[in-house]
DNA sequence: TCGAAAAGAATGAACATTCATTTTCTGTAT
DNA sequence: ATACAGAAAATGAATGTTCATTCTTTTCGA
């Protein structure tokens, strides 16, 4: 059976040509035909890969979140202690934002838009659970400040938000001890106070 | 002399309806056509008080941002100290969050899009100098860590970066609790620990 | 009565999607 | 091995719609 023929390849070049296209335009101001040239195809190919525009921005954004969330737990493992165990996500994090500028970039334009279905941001959101555990640990070990879940929910959802600031829409690069400061502000920011 | 004799409520209206209409659907969603009904003006008007489409919303986004940081310092004077003129500051950051909601939301869909000219934009970060300021004195005083200026200019173009993503696309409202714990976990953040 | 302001209809370009063909692949029979 | 048939994949060229902007005419205020 040849139900898998349709190549990966091809997939893979209209979710990055998607990325950077709507990185510099925007959504709508991205054509069809402008996404098929930049991936080598067909503008009718794209509708053998994805039932339509929407749903081919759908599935670009759950993809990148999915990449930036196996990226933000590569390191995390669930028995480290509290601490260790937020400083280890919040520094991939980062490197996230400045490795994968473009991904990062393009989650920041989907999450504060209209953009994406509601049905794909909820998609997005589910693989965030391991921070939101850690914090319920650091908050039953006495460590983290008792802030409301939903706080820590939002914080969850963009823990890096300044950061995004700092990077998105400036092209500034931000140095190691620059992270370094923004990884203390952070931890400050809902560590108990000794 | 009829130098001015358009109507500041007809261009008001086109403001509040570019609003409203972009927060629901985002700019290149959101026809001239539908902007002009909302205002209760033919299309063709909209283009005696603006240029084109891009003038428009451009301008809309330097007005909604002069407003936001006409309501940030609000009730903030130079001469108080540092730790208190940033919870004032600060608060009425939130306060506006809350009370003009549509207005902040529409804010963070343009500072995160390619939907804004590079030049409003920057007309649009202008205004932010008192606080910029506001930390220089605290940096100096030695109340405030001696953070990068960069990552305080990030900070002072969004400091409630994480509030905005508990308020944006979820629509549920925070109490007063959880601002104040908001706020907390923001001073902690930059304060220096005593 | 004149000039600005406003209106509605018209224009032309851009675009998402579909259609009718062509190309490529794969499994099978020779 | 080879050729071929059938199906899937890919294509470029329509199609029909939507929309920003402009044009011509009408309304309004002084």
């Amino acid at each position: 059976m040849a139900a898998l023929q349709k190549s990966i390849d091809k997939r893979n070049a209209l979710i990055q040509a998607t990325i950077e296209l709507v990185n510099n335009d925007g959504f709508h101001a991205t054509p069809m035909s402008k996404i098929a040239k930049m991936a080598s195809v067909s503008p009718a190919t794209i509708y053998l890969y994805f039932d339509n525009k929407q749903d081919l921005v759908n599935k670009t954004y759950i993809e990148v979140k999915a990449c930036y969330t196996a990226y933000a737990f590569e390191t995390y493992d669930e028995t480290m202690p509290v601490e260790y165990g937020f400083k280890v996500i919040w520094k991939r994090i980062a490197e996230f934002k400045i490795k994968e500028s473009a991904n990062a970039l393009f989650l920041a334009q989907c999450d504060n838009t209209p953009m994406i279905d509601e049905a794909s941001r909820q998609e997005g959101i589910k693989h965030l659970q391991p921070l939101l555990d850690l914090w319920a640990r650091g908050k039953k070990e006495g460590i983290i400040k008792p802030l409301s879940d939903y706080l820590l929910y939002a914080y969850a959802i963009n823990p890096l938000s300044f950061l995004m600031m700092a990077q998105n829409r400036g092209s500034i690069q931000l140095t190691q001890l620059e992270l370094d400061q923004a990884y203390e502000a952070a931890w400050s920011s809902i560590k108990v106070c000794k």
